[in-house]
DNA sequence: TCTGGGGTCCTAGGACCC
DNA sequence: TCTGGGGTCCTAGGACCC
């Protein structure tokens, strides 16, 4: 029998803060997200003070401030450090684990054991990372993979599922679909559901009980798709170790931005490392880069401009050199030359908020493929990276980097309320009093 | 003044081919 | 004046997810 466990942490920012802040549990606390922006993470506290997903963290701070609310930077070492030791204990209670986010996974538990035995053995799991963990853990159980996601917001939402909810009979699905807005179903965003609205269906079940032809004859196979899971077909499967299509990095900037083209490059250097070094932890190569950077969505009192380009190279690589050459010189064609301006301060004319790099096209490295009119001697240029990961692992991220990444870094994020990294470096362990 | 950072999948339409 | 039909591939953009 088909049946899918999924695991998904509650508040899992919040709960990370929590965890080496134990005097904070039942109180409001919210994680902002880079440069301080906006809200991004809120304990159940938080959501009932009425703070959203997303508030800009200026327009809240009095809310906050009178409200006692806890409040932290993102700490994405310390949030990543807790997810692996999540991840690594669920994979001990299934053959195979699909790790869908940071603080989300779903567990194959087919022929495993009847519904009922599954339902003690998810509360097990639950209890065993929350105990040596110390994140709270909501477990869905059913037939398919969007079932098992209601499952989970129940078993969130009422203590007596005691971490772990069951939706397995016609009976219980029932239940469950008709007390769940169709807006809050996997797959149903807002735009669907508005169209949904539009046709009189306010809940999964309404949605569930319209005819496969309906559906069909309205939206998109994705859509069909969503249907069929809720009425019990598994559509969506359980996939391990899936290979990343593109990989992205990019960063807003602290206040106003940037102008400086020096510093724009260096920033995008820097992105193209990161996304480089990424590729390599995958084992991919890939062909294809983007470059983008634009000034604030936000403001209508300084000009704007947006910058895309993208750059195919002859040969796939994961070469950080390589990478981060291509990246430069596809900024580089975008930014106006430099001769037109003045030599002693080159700028950019604006003020750009945010930059990134795109990687693409990307494929499985394979074992060592010279082509004949490559001019670059792979081999020796894949030695060397891989010396350079090698100390960088050991050293600390960085520590041996391209001369154009720079060294000052004035593109770096504000992190106001950033916590320690507890359990990635050795000078901010947890002290105890004795 | 101050507004996140990743991803996936699907579809329509253009380029190109014979 | 009157200008085909069918197919594939690629890309950009939209909608969705956490």
């Amino acid at each position: 029998m088909t049946l899918f466990g999924l695991a998904d942490c509650n508040n899992f920012y919040c709960s990370c803060e929590r965890v080496f802040h134990p005097e904070l549990q039942g109180k409001p606390v919210v994680v902002l997200s880079n440069n301080d922006g906006c809200v991004i993470a809120r304990s159940e506290e938080s959501k009932r003070l009425g703070l959203k997903m997303g508030d800009p963290f200026y327009q809240v701070r009095d809310i906050l401030e009178t409200n006692n609310v806890a409040v932290f930077s993102s700490n994405y070492t310390l949030y990543g450090s807790l997810s692996k030791r999540i991840m690594s204990i669920l994979s001990r209670y299934t053959p195979r684990l699909d790790i869908y986010s940071i603080d989300e996974a779903f567990l194959d538990l087919s022929d495993m054991g009847s519904a009922e035995e599954m339902k003690s053995y998810g509360e097990r799991i639950s209890h065993e990372i929350k105990n040596s963990v110390g994140i709270p853990v909501s477990i869905g159980i059913a037939p398919t993979k969007t079932l098992a996601k209601i499952g989970s917001k129940y078993a969130k939402k009422y203590a007596g599922y005691k971490g772990c909810c069951l939706i397995d009979t016609d009976e219980r699905r029932q239940k469950a679909l008709s007390m769940f807005e169709i807006g809050d179903v996997w797959g149903i965003g807002r735009k669907l559901t508005k169209r949904l609205n539009n046709e009189g269906i306010v809940t999964a079940a309404d949605f569930a009980a319209k005819s496969e032809r309906w559906v069909k004859s309205r939206f998109n196979v994705t859509t069909l798709r969503t249907w069929k899971e809720l009425n019990g077909i598994s559509c969506i499967s359980v996939d391990e170790l899936p290979q990343k299509q593109s990989i992205c990095t990019s960063r807003s900037f602290a206040d106003q931005g940037i102008s400086d083209r020096g510093i724009l490059e260096e920033a995008v250097a820097n992105f193209a490392s990161r996304c480089a070094e990424k590729l390599r932890l995958q084992r991919s190569v890939c062909q294809s880069i983007t470059v983008f950077a634009h000034t604030s969505m936000f403001r209508d009192d300084v000009p704007r401009n947006f910058i895309n380009n993208s750059m195919t190279l002859p040969i796939a690589t994961q070469s950080q050199a390589e990478i981060v050459g291509a990246a430069l010189q596809v900024l580089r064609s975008c930014l106006p030359t430099a001769d037109s301006e003045r030599a002693d301060r080159p700028s950019t004319t604006y003020l750009y908020k945010k930059a990134g790099v795109i990687l693409w096209n990307i494929s499985p490295e394979r074992p060592f493929q010279q082509d004949f009119f490559d001019t670059i001697d792979r081999e020796k240029q894949k030695k060397l990276t891989e010396a350079i990961d090698q100390i960088n692992r050991k050293g600390g991220h960085n520590l041996v980097r391209l001369a154009v990444q720079g060294t000052d870094r004035r593109f770096e994020l504000k992190r106001e309320y950033i916590s320690h990294n507890y359990t990635t470096d050795i000078n901010d362990i947890l002290r105890v009093k004795v």
